[in-house]
DNA sequence: CATTGCAGCTAATTATCGTTAGCCGAGGAG
DNA sequence: CTCCTCGGCTAACGATAATTAGCTGCAATG
């Protein structure tokens, strides 16, 4: 593993563990085996390292949402492949996801304006998805706002307890929680096992 | 008010403001009207203001849960109520719920392990529902313990969000989040409108 | 073999923070 | 009127942090 990257990870998992703020660069220079000073031979300060970490994770997820919804035009499957997508990689790096929801507040300008830029547009894809469902008669609830922030929330909440080592295995929770999700918007149709 | 409440309640929106480790106590007294060692005329410590606020929270959130719960016996009903007031406490005390789940990483023994003991004890009371549910055949839901942390995290999602002023008022976000808990883990009977 | 630059180190700088010490004015009790 | 306590203030202490300066050894390059 390249240096730089071996610090990254380091403090994230640092960043995860006792938040930006409660970690110094001697934590991580000691986690990574060097003082702190020579950490900046490899990164040019603590901010940029959080800075890096959070705006990847925002493109992953992006990246990861476009990808799921391209698969299919139905609208019921593509809440539900967005949901998998959205589940997966709280569950795959839940450590970038936790430090990307939790964080935020640490980020100074611009990173913050940036990250909560992409977090926006994450959000607003989900939006479209519900709403695109409730238009096309197959989903049955109120407000499409509320429906995809507690979609989004259940990735958030996933990020914060899920362990890769726990009694869930990481497809069943994929499965289960994209179930809740088409249940929690009233999804019908021949895509719904259950209901 | 009691110089003391004012003092907790300016700490509670700072520390949800900005975090516990970036709050100052100069940032409390300037917001106060005083400088940071008068402070302490009035509080034992930085430290103890955040768990006064945080055991107090979780209290309350657990005195909401069985007041709930006591007013019926049916199983639907009673998850419906215990969620309309972890909801509803979430939206009435946001920055409290919002503190209380971010911050106990910052809160030092023994503290910590006290409050941790009444996020259990709650975490537990909801599984045990959703549990009763699935055993009264009402509820069709493959995990209790994925189902009750979903709910949970709701919740947790809401503080994060909800503002007062919002276009949401506070008994329709109560009603909505309600009805997805419900929908997640398939409550059948007729307590249950839609479906 | 000489050189150069990378990557580590220690020491120092600058800043900030929680908290304590000790002073002082106002205002109520006697 | 005097005294004492309450609640504020400034100054100081002791820690700790991020970051910079400047030194050094090693290893690759020529």
């Amino acid at each position: 593993m390249d240096r730089v990257e071996h610090i990254r990870s380091v403090a994230l998992e640092l960043f995860a563990g006792k938040g930006y703020e409660a970690t110094t660069m001697a934590d991580i220079g000691e986690a990574v085996g060097m003082r702190a000073p020579s950490l900046y031979k490899h990164v040019a300060s603590k901010q940029d390292l959080l800075a890096q970490i959070m705006e990847a994770t925002m493109r992953e997820l992006l990246a990861a949402n476009r990808a799921a919804v391209a698969t299919t035009t139905d609208p019921v499957e593509r809440l539900r492949r967005a949901t998998e997508a959205h589940v997966r990689y709280h569950a795959r790096h839940r450590l970038e996801a936790f430090v990307g929801n939790r964080e935020i507040r640490s980020l100074t300008e611009p990173h913050r304006g940036r990250v909560l830029e992409l977090r926006a547009e994450y959000e607003t894809r989900f939006r479209d998805l519900v709403q695109a469902g409730i238009a096309a008669g197959v989903f049955a609830v109120a407000s499409a706002r509320l429906a995809s922030y507690a979609i989004l929330d259940l990735g958030m909440g996933l990020a914060a307890w899920y362990r890769e080592d726990g009694e869930h295995a990481e497809d069943a929770v994929v499965w289960q929680y994209s179930e809740f999700a088409l249940r929690l918007v009233g999804a019908k149709g021949p895509a719904l096992e259950l209901n």
